[in-house]
DNA sequence: TTGTATGCGTTATCAG
DNA sequence: CTGATAACGCATACAA
């Protein structure tokens, strides 16, 4: 084994390896970036020297040579279960685009702007906001400053000046009500999470069901909010002690988010009552804890590969053409059918 | 309003800057990055009409002509709930030594390899590990690669290549079981989460104070991989159902990993068994679930800012003394005393 | 404070 | 395949 090694401590380049093959840097850029002109040796021979020097190439300079951008930036909450899911799946959905990833995280002493300006200093091709980190308003406001095509996946509404992945909340909690009627239940209450950006549809999905079947609506009100209680966590205990202070709870609860449906459930176990035996629950988002076999929570699944592959579609859309019109992605929510819920017992 | 928009639609950069205000591009650089040589009155309008073009400084520019690296490449797990609190705090320390941070999210379908590759072409300054994402052996091998300094974050034991930081975890789950022991308990179970790096060590600390307390041990064992369960928590209810099963239940169990402990306490409560009235729980980490109001976990707390500050000034030091040798940070624990404890019922 | 110069590592285009 | 050359946006040294 007789390579010497290089006497700086700096990192590899192109250069370098160039260098030690006796060949010209362009090759080895040619190699490194997959494009036409080497042979299969070559390309072996590259690869190799590379993986001996622990090279790796410089992105800075890559990007600053580009002429355009083959970079998604990625702004999402660290502590968003159901946001991981997504990150997870967009990177090899980008990488089959040939877009790489560089993620952004908001946190509690960190908002979106910085988030957002960090990603616009990677010069990225298009910003994909996951989660509802920002409410609608502030979103407009954003793709008004950004000047790159901007998608936000899981926020409320749509927007005039960006794209938007979403489920459909209003069938999803309706196919959820609907399973909950289906099984003999007649008096469904429903959380509503006032302060998540999507409540309000959700609410509407449960009302129009509950009023197509002709049962009177019972909205259980929770407060709690994004930026201190990521996931609504603890607006699952709040409804729960609603719920266990009434002389009559009612047999089933529809909650529109996760989060708070395993909290409820928790809760409601800590106070001797049992799920489905007791009250049927149907969440919302099918997030991991839900799948639990402590918890086999039937929840409106928001399928995560296909929100991120709506994003990454409707980034590319706009990325090649940017005067198309900024479009709604509704992606379809599916029940997914676990432990929490029983059909009504008629012991009366 | 007279700012006539440039006609291009590529971002700005200095020199756009400084044409408009018909200054040197140098003195933009010299206010962008706060460095002497710019009046007050210079630097109100040239941070005015940066924002007025959206200007970012371009980070790929500013790494590839920087003689040193002002940044910190972080590793993560994003579904691993312990690890979100550490990122968070790494944001504001690293901002205090002047570095910004890159994140790189290691998924099912992204590895540990790929990851670090990521954060060498950015050419960070230093790579983070947060978590036990890879065992010691990985780590080792890695270090031996890598030509950046590595700090482990969280990681079972020291290695000779790279800095470590963790928590003394003997010591911690000994705190733990004192505190059970204090409270009259003296059939007390640990979970064994064999394939979690950091276990044996805290197994160590169960035995260890159980003995000196001559008490007979008992050891729990619960299946469970990291890349599979992120965070043990299906061990938690397999744990559950081992002790459910058996006719008479420990009074208390010590659990090393508050996701478990979580999962264990749930699946106790949907089988009627009440935490702490019928079994009392110590977890390990206080991550924050175990600080809702539905779980009030007892818990060793690992301090996630000490956790970040300990790596970052881990990383500082390396950095600036390249020779200097490869460190370990212990990091001091606390027990948390939440609700899942009881003093042990002695109505025999 | 300004201008001038140089180079970071890479991509890209040429003519050989 | 090579060799020459330019350029990306910025930091930095230096002389004015």
């Amino acid at each position: 084994m007789e390579h010497r090694p290089r006497t700086t401590d700096r990192p590899a380049t192109m250069a370098d390896i160039a260098q030690q093959l006796g060949i010209s840097r362009q090759l080895v850029s040619i190699v490194m970036r997959d494009a036409p002109g080497a042979s299969a040796e070559t390309r072996r021979r590259v690869r190799e020297t590379a993986d001996e020097l622990g090279f790796a190439p410089h992105t800075g300079a890559r990007t600053l040579r580009r002429t355009r951008s083959w970079t998604f930036g990625v702004v999402f909450v660290p502590s968003h279960p159901a946001e991981h899911e997504i990150v997870q799946s967009l990177y090899p959905l980008a990488a089959a685009h040939g877009y790489d990833v560089v993620l952004s995280a908001v946190t509690g002493t960190r908002g979106v702007q910085p988030a957002v300006d960090e990603l616009l200093g990677h010069r990225c091709a298009a910003v994909l906001l996951i989660g509802s980190a920002l409410d609608p308003a502030e979103l407009e406001d954003l793709s008004g400053r950004v000047q790159i095509p901007l998608v936000a996946v899981g926020t409320a509404a749509g927007g005039t000046g960006h794209d938007v992945v979403r489920s459909d909340g209003r069938a999803g909690v309706a196919a959820g009500v609907e399973h909950l009627v289906s099984l003999g239940h007649r008096e469904i209450a429903f959380v509503d999470l006032a302060t998540m950006p999507a409540a309000a549809l959700r609410r509407a999905g449960y009302e129009q069901t509950m009023q197509r079947h002709e049962l009177g609506t019972d909205v259980v009100l929770a407060s709690g909010h994004y930026t201190d209680d990521a996931y609504f966590e603890e607006s699952g205990s709040e409804a729960a002690h609603t719920l266990l202070a009434r002389d009559e709870p009612p047999t089933a609860v529809m909650v529109p988010n996760d989060g708070s449906a395993v909290t409820l459930l928790l809760t409601l176990a800590r106070h001797g009552l049992q799920v489905p035996r007791d009250i049927s629950l149907v969440g919302y988002d099918d997030i991991p804890a839900a799948r639990l076999s402590a918890v086999e929570l039937t929840t409106v699944r928001q399928d995560p590969e296909l929100m991120a592959r709506a994003a990454v579609d409707a980034a590319v859309r706009r990325i090649d053409h940017p005067e198309s019109d900024p479009l709604e992605s509704i992606v379809d929510t599916s029940l997914v059918l676990r432990g929490s819920c029983a059909a009504l017992r008629t012991d009366g």
